[in-house]
Order: C-alpha cells, then sequence, then structure tokens
DNA sequence: TACTGCATCGAACAGTGTGCGAGTGGCGTT
DNA sequence: AACGCCACTCGCACACTGTTCGATGCAGTA
C-alpha cells in the first residue's frame, strides 16, 4: 500500500478501503480484519503473524499488504471492529443511570470476549469510526442527562477509564490463571503457604486475606465491576445535582 | 534457568534470584532489570530485545537468560519494579481522601512517565512484590477510612482501575500524537476539516466538537483525571456513610 | 494488439526469542 | 596440591517474525 507521509491523509481511517474495479479481488480489508480477529479470538495476541493470517486467507502471505500498509494498522482495524461489537444504549431510555451503566458493562462484556484487546489500548487510542460512534452515543445520553461541555467529556472518559480499567486488570488475571492451567479459585488456594509466608511484609494485605480466603474469585470481580460502576453514577448523579 | 513445571513454584516471585557465590558475577537479576527499563523508557516497548540488553550490559546476549527464564517473565519484573517508584501514602494522614487520591495521582504518573507500562497490564497482573507493598498500603488506608471485607477490595481496584484505565487512555493519545511529530492541539486543529465531513455520522459528537474545539488537549487530560478521582471519591464516601 | 494499472505472490533481508552444548574460572573437598 | 564440581558466560543454530522489492498475471481500455 502506497505510502503518504503526512500525519493526517495517513492515517488509517481516512484513507479509503482499497475499491474493487471488476468482480472478485478475492481479498478485501473487511475479510482480512475478519479473519485476523478469528485468529486473534483463537491464539492471542501472539499467535497472529502475517503468514498465518495469510494461509487462513488462501493468500500469500505478503497479499494483505495491499490492504493494510502494517501490522499496526491491521491491529487498530481489528481493534476498532471489535468494539463495534459493543451495544449502544438506547436514546430512549430515560433513565440516565441505567442507559450508561449498561454502555459500560458492554465493553467489559466485550473486551473479556476478546481478550486481546487488552493488550492494545495502550498503544492504540480508540478513535476509529466504531469508537467514534460509541462515543458519539455516550455523549447523546450524557448531555440528555445534564451535562455539558468539559464536564461532559470528563464523565465519558471516567466511565470508559473504568470500562477498560477494570477489563483490562480482569483479562491480566484471567490469562494469568488459564496459562498455569489452573481455575482462579484452585491457584489461589495453592498461594495460600505462599501467601502466610510472606504475611510478615504485608500485614494488611495478610489480614484481610485471613477473613476472605474463601470468597469466589469470579464471583468477585463481577460484583467488584458492578460495584465500582455504582459507586461512579453515585458521584456523577451528586455532582449533576449540586450543580444544576 | 533450570524450568520447573510447577506453576507456583515456578513463578518468577517465589523462585529466588540467582545467588552470587564468591564476589562478583558481573550480572544480577536487579542490574538487568535496571538496564531493561533503561532500554524501555529510551526506546519504548519494541526497543527492548535480549541482543541489545545483552550489549547494553556487555555482556553476550543469552547470559540474561541464566537470572531470567523468559522475556516475558523480563517484562513483567521491569513492570513490578516500575510499580516501586509509586509514592506510598502517609499513614499518619488522618484524611483518607487526600491519602487515597495521592496514591492514584502517583500511580498515574509513574506510568506516564515509564509509558511501555501500559502496554503490559492486559498481559501480566500486578502481584509483583513491589505492587504487593502497594496493595497493603492501599488496603491500610481504607479500612482506617471505615471499609471492611469484599467491599474494601472492591473500593481498592476501583481506585487502581481510574488510576489504569485513565492512564492506559492517556497513553495511547500521547504516543499516536508523539507518533505523528505533533503536539496534540495540532493534531487536533489538523483533524478539523476530517471531522466536519464526519459530523453527519456523529451529530452529537459533532455538536459538542463545535462548541469546545479551543480547549487545550493536555489541560483536558489533567482535568479530565482530577474530576474522575473526585466524582470517584464521592461515589465511595457517600457509600460509606449511607452504609454505616 | 498494445498498454495501463490493480492485484498477487516468491524470494530475500534483517532481526527476533530461545535451546543447546561447549567453554572458563574459582571454590570446596579430598 | 590436585581434583572435580558447579556457577556462570557465550557462540551457534533454529524457527520464526515484519516488511521490501521486483516479477508476474490479469481485466479493461485505447
Amino acid at each position: 500500500m502506497p505510502r503518504d507521509t503526512d500525519p493526517i491523509t495517513s492515517s488509517v481511517w481516512v484513507r479509503p478501503s482499497r475499491a474493487r474495479r471488476g468482480e472478485q479481488p478475492t481479498l478485501s480489508r473487511e475479510q482480512i480484519v475478519r479473519a485476523a480477529i478469528e485468529l486473534l479470538d483463537a491464539e492471542g495476541l501472539s499467535g497472529l503473524s502475517m503468514r498465518r493470517l495469510g494461509a487462513k486467507l488462501g493468500a500469500g502471505a505478503t497479499s494483505v499488504y495491499w490492504y493494510v500498509a502494517n501490522k499496526d494498522e491491521l491491529l487498530e482495524l481489528a481493534l476498532d471492529e471489535a468494539m463495534g461489537q459493543v451495544e449502544l444504549p438506547d436514546p430512549a431510555v430515560a433513565d440516565w443511570r441505567s442507559a450508561v451503566g449498561d454502555v459500560v458493562r458492554s465493553v467489559r462484556t466485550v473486551i473479556l470476549r476478546h481478550t486481546w484487546m487488552a493488550g492494545l489500548y495502550g498503544i492504540h487510542p480508540a478513535i476509529g469510526p466504531q469508537a467514534m460512534r460509541l462515543s458519539d452515543r455516550l455523549i447523546g445520553v450524557l448531555t440528555a442527562a445534564g451535562f455539558a461541555n468539559l464536564d461532559m467529556a470528563y464523565a465519558s472518559s471516567l466511565l470508559m477509564s473504568h470500562a477498560f480499567g477494570s477489563a483490562v486488570m480482569d483479562v491480566a488475571m484471567h490469562t494469568a490463571t488459564a496459562l498455569a492451567g489452573k481455575d482462579a479459585n484452585d491457584l489461589v488456594r495453592q498461594l495460600e503457604p505462599y501467601m502466610d509466608r510472606i504475611a510478615g511484609e504485608y500485614p494488611h494485605y495478610a489480614k484481610w486475606w485471613a477473613q476472605n480466603k474463601g470468597a469466589d474469585m469470579e464471583r468477585m470481580r463481577e460484583d467488584g465491576f458492578e460495584f465500582g460502576l455504582q459507586r461512579l453514577l453515585d458521584g456523577l448523579e451528586s455532582w449533576l445535582r449540586s450543580d444544576a
């Protein structure tokens, strides 16, 4: 794909997808991105290589480069495509708390479904069309709720931060335990002697641990996310009331 | 480094650092991790290769493998070491809001200083000794404030989520603009025609944009983080009061 | 028929993480 | 004093990576 040095027009999002002239050019950007996501879902971030992607598409390894400038760019496209799976808020819902809550929950769900997304957020900003569409709807709900200008932007990025942050932390835990081939609870149980040994260095942690070692990890993550979401909405709501 | 198949005892954190027998073995795990961080800071995640690390240490490329099993493990160690730069809360401070706020701010600052951390959180959970130390102190402050058991864990992970999430999003934006060789404001200004063109698809976004295009991006990120932190603390505080 | 330009691919290059086995020097034991 | 062990270092090799370049073929136009 011919390069363009202008940082604006060279962005993936402005450069048009390759147009087909005749009938079927056997490959397309959408098809490539879809295949990349399948590979990423099945094998993780390190499982995606241009050669394997080419093979999966029944094409030469380097043919992909006609539709996509970079592996980085491909990942950017895949990330945005996956973001498109987030369920958008229904603008008809009057209760902004539940509307906003549903979006945040959906973002988290999508990231947990495509765990490779977690490692990508720190590299590519979410400014693709799907992410924009999501932002747009969120802005709509928040302005209807009473937020405006900078406060609106702050509120929306706070909500997104929570979805990203907690999902990323969950994914990290999940992959770590999955890599050990264990369920999270098993792993925690096995860690007990280690915890006892270092208890002296982390007194507060050890004390808490002694009282809560029975908790179900999977359940905790879910409940913790929901708890945080509610506190966050509480904070926004009370601010909204005190300001208006 | 000899491998161990047991998932527990094979973890980096339990396996002891290589002990020196005589005087100076020319290399050490701490030295390696330090050099790795320097390389990461200077060149980013993709700038760290085992060969370059070896060269920087004046050693053979594969000598590092005596102290570290993996590149992955090395990154895990570097991540935790960097976490050690977070300023711990002063337990003497009576005001839990400001104590907790300082920790969260410090986490964000550290991540912004070592931008490579952003891409690593989704891969390795923060369970190293430094991360544990941080958690321990945070737990101490929160329990003193009145949180207990599961709620305490939820509150702490909510705070951490915010620090991680917002820092990661900022880093992504920052690297994207830095890669384009532009200041964020310049980039945004250049994006204007693009924004106008797609305004129809993102009506709420476009409307907001029209009213707030003058805002300073760097400032917005800082203020947005602080706004979110305060709303979050508000939410926690009101929950604490209604519960007690 | 000749020409143009989209689309595909093979070969090649520089670089990656890592396993293996050979080396080296100094310590503890005989 | 001699030996053997063992912590430690490193060169080589392997399989693989992303990406460039130039050669090829094919569709539509002149």
